[in-house]
RNA sequence: GGAGAGAUGGGUGAGUGGCUGAAACCAACGGUUUGCUAAACCGUCGUAGUUCGCAAGAUCUACCGAGGGUUCGAAUCCCUCUCUCUCCGCCA
């Protein structure tokens, strides 16, 4: 969410960053809807100052055994005006607030013009065991190989629940296991993250403090009897930790990791990516979430960025890092790393790990705060967040670039301690 | 699921219709003093918004879990909801 008086002074800039964000919030709308605001605000202003003085009047008339049936009657009716001029008022706000909750962050100065993935900017490309482009005719793609070994059985995941919730069975669960572990030692061990383990299940405020809603709606699931999202990234339960706090200057930069389940409906990308491990409603995924102070933040999105590729290059995955173009980078966001593993099988880039700075447009809606000086004003955090990293797109990446001629799995060196063995 | 208790400022906790934006204490911040990490004393000390101002700041308004209601006037009375806690039952 932005700041009412920043979209006020500033209509046409986020107009056209709205613009580049491929959206058409009416601003318009909101610049008139917010005068007609601050006009009713006005009024109502002057009419409780009345009030107040003039029930001061009446008390001070009853105590001396006085009439004051006039001053009664006529408050009587400016009580009724208030009243309305309130019942307006929050019209008016929800009317406001339905705008504003639609309108998509300010990009940052640094992120590159263009409307789709084409225009994305490649940062670093990084070879890991394979040199990218050297490809090895013998290896089977992802899924076959996974089927051939028996380590995730998509049939009976399907069956269980429905295509795009995989069932890893005896190694593969291993491996799975041991990914998500030591992930989550290494961003502890290395990189300052204090470990959290969230609900998976979170109500619709915290949805709207991370900006899932009310935009995004149809891409949760939703339990309905009980009012609960399932998340679709532990982005949300762990922003919203701090979500009406008001943090100490001290305790920042504050940075949190974690595990979780993320489940996303994918509603409108049916068809798409539907093979093996490309696209699932249910994944597992190690999520950071960076609070830090306004004047820090892209320092910090960097170091993310680095924190997020030091996995990838532990495990030897070759990847690239791209900067999302403005068209590209998501609602939320003033600027996006992503992290691409090479798939050797698919012949493609495959996104492990999204780097964003959020600035403060999810403190504002989640109100997420801290204060510059022991006893000075609050000011809203920059909040960041960056997958370390997801794990069906990495496992794509250790099944092709680990196969060895004889059909077998090498396990990474650092997941061999985790799994209790080193060849699948 | 049944029964009960509660929700007040960073924290603890007073406050039952007007003089309460809210006592007191703690914490925090500024200062004085004594002078080795401490104590004593004095002062400051909520948030959001409106209007005015270049600004510092000033005016006004709202907010005592949320939303309604009663009243000239509500932290205080009534209703609904949410959450927390305790006990019982059930289940992991």
């Amino acid at each position: 969410m932005l700041d009412a008086k920043f979209i006020r002074e500033n209509a046409d800039h986020v107009r056209q960053n709205s613009l580049a964000k491929h959206t058409q919030p009416d601003i318009d709308g909101y610049v008139k809807l917010d005068e007609r605001r601050r006009h009713i605000i006005q009024q109502a202003q002057e009419l409780k100052e009345k009030r107040n003085t003039v029930s001061e009047e009446i008390a001070r008339l009853k105590k001396s055994k006085e009439n004051a049936d006039t001053l009664i009657a006529e408050m009587k009716t400016v009580s009724d005006t208030i009243k309305q001029l309130d019942e307006d008022l929050r019209g008016v706000e929800t009317e406001l607030e339905h705008i504003a909750l639609y309108i998509p962050n300010v990009l940052h100065s640094s992120v590159p013009d263009g409307k789709d993935a084409s225009s994305n900017v490649e940062i670093r490309r990084l070879d890991g065991i394979n040199p990218i482009g050297i490809e090895a005719g013998f290896r089977k793609d992802h899924a076959t190989i996974a089927k051939q070994l028996g380590i995730v059985d998509f049939e009976r995941g399907a069956k269980i629940s429905g295509s795009g919730f995989p069932l890893y069975t005896g190694k593969g669960a291993r491996l799975e296991r041991a990914l998500l572990n030591f992930m989550l030692d290494h961003h502890t061990a290395n990189n300052g993250y204090t470990e959290v383990f969230v609900p998976f299940l979170v109500n619709e405020a915290s949805m709207r403090g991370t900006g899932q809603l009310p935009k995004f709606a149809e891409d949760m699931y939703h339990a309905k009897d009980d009012e609960l999202y399932l998340i679709p990234t532990a982005e949300v339960p762990i922003t919203n930790i701090y979500r009406d706090d008001i943090l100490s200057a001290a305790e920042l930069t504050k940075k949190h990791c974690g595990y979780s389940a993320c489940f996303r409906r994918e509603a409108g990308s049916y068809g798409k990516d539907t093979r093996g491990f490309l696209r699932l409603h249910q994944f597992n995924k190690i999520e950071m979430v960076k609070f830090a102070k306004p004047d820090e933040s892209y320092a910090e999105l960097e170091s993310l960025v680095g924190d997020a590729e030091g996995i990838l290059k532990a495990l030897g995955i070759p990847f690239r890092t791209i900067l999302l173009c403005k068209g590209d980078t998501g609602f939320t966001s003033a600027k996006t790393y992503d992290l691409e593993v090479w798939s050797p099988c698919e012949q493609k880039w495959l996104e492990v790990s999204s780097c964003s700075n959020f600035e403060d447009f999810q403190a504002r809606r989640a109100n997420i705060r801290f204060r510059p000086e022991p006893s000075a004003k609050p000011e809203f955090v920059h909040t960041l967040n960056g997958s370390g990293v997801a794990t069906p797109r990495l496992m794509v990446a250790i099944l092709e670039h680990y196969q060895t001629e004889d059909g077998h799995i090498r396990v990474p060196e650092p997941l061999r301690s985790y799994c209790g063995f080193d060849v699948i």
